[in-house]
DNA sequence: ATATTTTGGTATAACGTTATACCTAATGTC
DNA sequence: GACATTAGGTATAACGTTATACCAAAATAT
């Protein structure tokens, strides 16, 4: 195996010093024009490559930024991280995306990685049950972090996340408007603030109107285990006329669930989703949902991150993108 | 800013010294337990944490792996990651995902950049137009790299696929066998190696009964493509009685535009899919599709990088899985 | 009782880069 | 023309870890 090829290599091909060559690699603009060619062309003509591990030992500076969500198969998510890696790639960042699959020792396993290594800044959907020895942890090494969708219950960093409680709240609405009276919460972990906010949401919107806010039922955010979970509920409640979903993989699964029933969404059944993935829009039928711009909160919690990097001292910051209530065609009046 | 804790702090809290606070830290088993209690006690003591970037620049012994793929948000594609990194994690490496999203220039960035840091592997679906540079800079750089569903042209690196054209043959000919006489194929990108054996297995089934094997249209791996791409489709030849496409993505987008047209799926129009994801089995009508145990695949995945690890000299390999006829409700015998 | 091996530890010099301080020649200032 | 400034480059010592070589004491063999 040949030795690996270093700025020395290149310092020797190009007649130059080590220090020049180091100045050039990372930009530096004290380097006349001719020697900056010179040095770039020795480096391509012995294929050298900059050893990351060493730069960042020496530097301090840290060019990797962990991503730890929860579930990457899901598309609004998946839409979220496109819009950070866009907007942190323009910054010479390189975004790397770790699914916890909202398993809390994993979580902590890369955690414990990215403390090592990547210590360029953290972005960060907890998982439900989040210990609060590993937030100490990430506290404790003066991180930069920014949490997004789930906040943490004592909001130690910033955040990027939803106005759920007011999105819930106006489709619920929506849907007493409609005519409906029994209307059922479906989706999310019992756990977790998104969840709670927008069960809050619901919930407020018919005690306002004398209904009965309890039909809240969990589901893990897949269409799978909605149109598995569907059934009981209805079973239960079978004067249940709509149902409002935590997200639209929830909605979906259930609208499949439905329709398989032979019920006709839209008529028999109202559903609403939320999260406004482009897949709802082309649903059968067009999903009802609560439309967030996923590519848009990627950037915001992208630019948060920066902020936090630029400045680490800024006091702590905390954005909600408000949803907005897309009427398709899964939601209509109550059947008489 | 407090100084950072190193191994030379932890060795002082010890009374030890550094080399024995690291053999420790790296597991090896010189170290009594005694002094391994003390040392792991005041490392814990005062918070310290392995610094990453110095192990691998020392030791040259690197665990983090680099996957790049073309589309995370495909659930096919998430479920092999999740095969991936369970079998690599057990083995202390850290798998990071790097969504390309075909872009040949993202690629080139996340390559140029994983050459730097990460290099204890590579797995990787190249983009379409992957130049030779990029390919001669992994090969230069001696980096254990198995590429997987996509191979490239020349075969440069171990790999784990899908047995592409066995797979379509195969369906091609159950439809064939239906009475299916003007069949068509929906789906990838004209220049993909996948896409080819997929088309080509269609194509010979067609070609040996007789029938006209050039219906072959390319489409994007997602539903909403597939949807907008299917009417100029039956439009240009309205006598397709049954599709078989690229992938579940496609096949669901199409039995979607198919169903709001008002035909039935599995009665007026058969459309198989391909690659068995959860969904499709919930599917209305839960959709006919050639399945692949994807999460499988990331494991032999993974297990062909540690093999490659382990032994860099070995011969090149090539796994291919076969998929697995899964007839459900989107076929059925040509109308009369 | 002496020689040999094993056990458990340490000192020291790398790994490849960059921050800092330093230097010389050229340019500008009055 | 004396002095200050700038431009463009270099020497050197870190960064935090680990590989290598080395050593003393204890255990084992002869």
């Amino acid at each position: 195996m040949s030795p690996r090829v270093t700025i020395v290599t290149v310092a020797r091909e190009a007649g130059v010093s080590t220090s020049t060559v180091s100045q050039v690699m990372r930009g530096s603009g004290r380097i006349s024009l001719k020697t900056r060619e010179k040095v770039l062309e020795a480096a391509k003509r012995i294929n050298y490559q900059r050893d990351h591990h060493a730069a960042a030992l020496r530097s301090k500076q840290f060019r990797e930024i962990g991503l730890l969500i929860n579930q990457i198969s899901n598309p609004f998510n998946a839409a979220v991280v496109a819009g950070v890696s866009n907007l942190l790639e323009t910054q010479g960042y390189l975004v790397f995306v770790l699914d916890t699959r909202d398993e809390e020792d994993r979580q902590r396993r890369y955690i414990d990685t990215l403390m090592g290594g990547a210590r360029g800044g953290l972005l960060w959907v907890p998982t439900m049950d989040t210990s609060d020895d590993v937030i100490e942890q990430v506290q404790a090494r003066n991180l930069p972090t920014v949490t997004f969708l789930r906040r943490l219950p004592k909001g130690q960093f910033d955040h990027v996340g939803i106005e759920n409680e007011a999105g819930t709240f106006e489709a619920t609405e929506y849907l007493i408007k409609l005519g409906h009276r029994h209307i059922a919460f479906l989706g999310g972990e019992e756990a977790v603030d998104v969840r709670m906010q927008r069960v809050s949401g619901f919930a407020n919107a018919m005690s306002r109107h004398g209904l009965d806010p309890t039909m809240v039922y969990p589901c893990q955010e897949t269409k799978t285990e909605a149109a598995n979970k569907l059934p009981r509920l209805l079973t239960q409640h079978p004067t249940i006329t709509a149902i409002i979903c935590s997200g639209d993989m929830v909605a979906m699964g259930a609208t499949l669930w439905l329709s398989r029933m032979g019920k006709i969404v839209g008529k028999d059944v109202s559903v609403i989703g939320f999260d406004g993935t482009e897949e709802a829009a082309l649903w059968t039928p067009p999903l009802s949902t609560l439309t967030v711009n996923a590519f848009y909160l990627g950037e915001q919690l992208a630019q948060t991150l920066l902020d936090r990097i630029a400045n680490p001292d800024m006091p702590l910051k905390s954005i909600r993108l408000s949803a907005q209530l897309d009427i398709r065609k899964t939601t209509g009046p109550v059947r008489e």
